[in-house]
DNA sequence: ATGAAGTTTGACACCGGTGTCATAATGTCG
DNA sequence: CGACATTATGACACCGGTGTCAAACTTCAT
């Protein structure tokens, strides 16, 4: 099978390449007649036209990247399904990358990264969407970028992000309208900013209705269920036990639900247990997690087709969008 | 900041750009003075290669495609995590295509995927890998692939698998050790060939140690947490209810649960559940589920591992193997 | 010193497209 | 029918690298 080319197919129609190539680009300038007879000889020839060159010609790749670095299996996929929807919509491609470094090495590798694969832009997730060094790197690389679910101010670069602090205020004045006043919380990873989002939330809502914060009630996790595990074992083991937890995203509030039910503290009769995100994990599981929805599918998207037009034209202005979350009421918590 | 091509550095460097390539590429033939002269003129310039006009150059992306279709999303995330780990050790990047067609639709998109952007090779991922279909529409397009989990017999394509059927055939047999008898199956998938495999495990087990098998023990699912859902309903609602079931995927298997749970049917007291993959829910819920491991990653890594070798050198001989599926047991299981 | 063999280097075509610009063909109008 | 505007087309350079091959330079044995 020989390989099917754009001189080939100008050949083959009896024009020049340029020609074909205007046909291949739907460029205006070609007669009714000339742009039939190279399109037939596309199909007779099967003609796909190289995407590295036109690449190498064009300056582009329609490759976006996503960098990633979430304990949270979940959490990716539902980012990798947004970037998807929006890069499938205008011809692109997803390149991930996942990453686990910080600071220089960070840098290095995502350079790494940009060396071997030329990218048209990148989607930043938590952690790396609150990396000021990162930020800062690719704008003198020039490399478009998105940030997802970023607390970082910087209005010069594409951001959407949910509103965490709100979503966890509510949900603390859910548990606290139940009548609990012990509320546990765990605290995420500190190197995302919903960590301290989430937990301002819990925070204030305590103090608008006059409850006490206690340090001794706050646990530090971050996102893994490994964690939430350690921090359940603290929170139950707490004298008095407190009547709710809170913890900062599902996997944790998973952990803390099988090792309440382990120890035969019933849920939510004797604690009420609440997460965040509406992962799937908080239906999977009985009972079910009463938790905030996170709109990560749609942050992303948004953000990924935002990075796209901007790609396509620099010009426009610069989105920003902060969505709302939404509280879920499951069986997971109850009055007390 | 002035782009910094090869041509720049030739300049600069006082060389023709062919010898800048040699040095690029570790070429031998350049002399001591003359590489040290032009590395020094690389990191002066900060010189990075396009890859894009290196892949023309070159016919070559350095990128790998993975395909799949998967309800689970932690088997995606492990599928992913595997085909990363290859990926990088060889310096490809990785590209997702989650697609959920099939026939001549799935062909036209496999095919649209090729021609937005050229991949080295592709890993397929079930249901794909089991598509004689794209099977043979590859291998006319000549585009390098490695299968996973694929059932299918086909010599002339790298395929990583594990013992399916192995491993139903001993999770039944631990369910029957244990002294139960009426052991309900909850099909996965019957696009994937790991369903027939699974199923036939099951029904050998029985064969072999003279339990009758019974139609009406066996539901079809889908290896969604939603058909598991189904599948519970009807399963719990047998009477006699069975002492055991044995889905085959966790997360059909936590569905069980969950609503065995919700009926305050005791697990493992009143019934016996088992699940397959040993996928994270497996453990984050409670009890834990006696499940099938599954060296998701490991077939993965080992099959993109492959895929890239073979693409350095189309003669190699063609990789197949047979990966174990191990027993793991946890609290969801006991004694009738 | 000479020739043969090996090493180093660069000129140039090429990968498969796109952009620029000149030229050819066609259309319009007085 | 000629002058001019408009549309259609192709020649050619270019994107940024790599492959081929011949020339120039070393090295070394004779």
């Amino acid at each position: 099978m020989k390989k099917v080319t754009i001189n080939s197919v100008a050949e083959y129609a009896g024009v020049s390449k340029k020609t074909v190539s205007r046909v291949l680009n739907n460029e205006p300038n070609v007669s009714p007649a000339t742009r039939e007879k190279v399109l037939k000889v596309f199909k007779e020839l099967d003609y796909k036209p190289n995407p590295i060159a036109r690449g190498l010609a064009r300056n582009k790749s329609f490759i976006i990247g996503c960098l990633y670095d979430n304990p949270s299996k979940s959490y990716i996929t539902r980012v990798q399904s947004g970037a998807l929807e929006a890069c499938h919509k205008f011809n692109y491609n997803l390149l991930i990358h996942p990453c686990e470094l910080r600071g220089d090495e960070l840098i290095e590798n995502v350079d790494q990264l940009l060396t071997t694969s030329r990218l048209d832009g990148l989607v930043l997730t938590p952690p790396f969407s609150d990396s000021q060094e990162l930020i800062d790197f690719l704008k003198t690389q020039n490399i478009p970028f998105a940030r997802v679910a970023s607390a970082l101010e910087d209005d010069t670069s594409i951001s959407v992000r949910s509103n965490d602090e709100q979503g966890a205020y509510e949900l603390t004045e859910h548990l606290i309208s139940l009548g609990h006043k012990e509320i546990a919380f765990i605290k995420g990873h500190p190197d995302h900013s919903a960590t301290e989002k989430r937990f301002s939330g819990y925070q204030n809502a305590l103090l608008k209705h006059g409850i006490e914060y206690e340090e001794k009630l706050v646990a530090e996790g971050n996102f893994s269920y490994h964690s939430g595990a350690d921090s359940a074992k603290e929170i139950l083991d707490l004298e008095p036990m407190p009547t709710a937890v809170f913890a900062s995203n599902d996997y944790m509030a998973a952990a803390v639900l099988k090792l309440a039910t382990q120890r035969r503290i019933r849920v939510p009769e004797d604690i009420s247990i609440a997460g965040f995100d509406n992962a799937p994990i908080a239906r999977h599981i009985w009972p079910g997690l009463t938790t905030i929805a996170q709109p990560v599918e749609e942050m992303t998207r948004q953000a990924v087709e935002q990075l796209i037009l901007q790609i396509s034209d620099p010009s426009i202005e610069v989105y920003q969008k902060v969505l709302e979350a939404k509280l879920i009421t499951r069986e997971s918590t109850a009055a007390k």
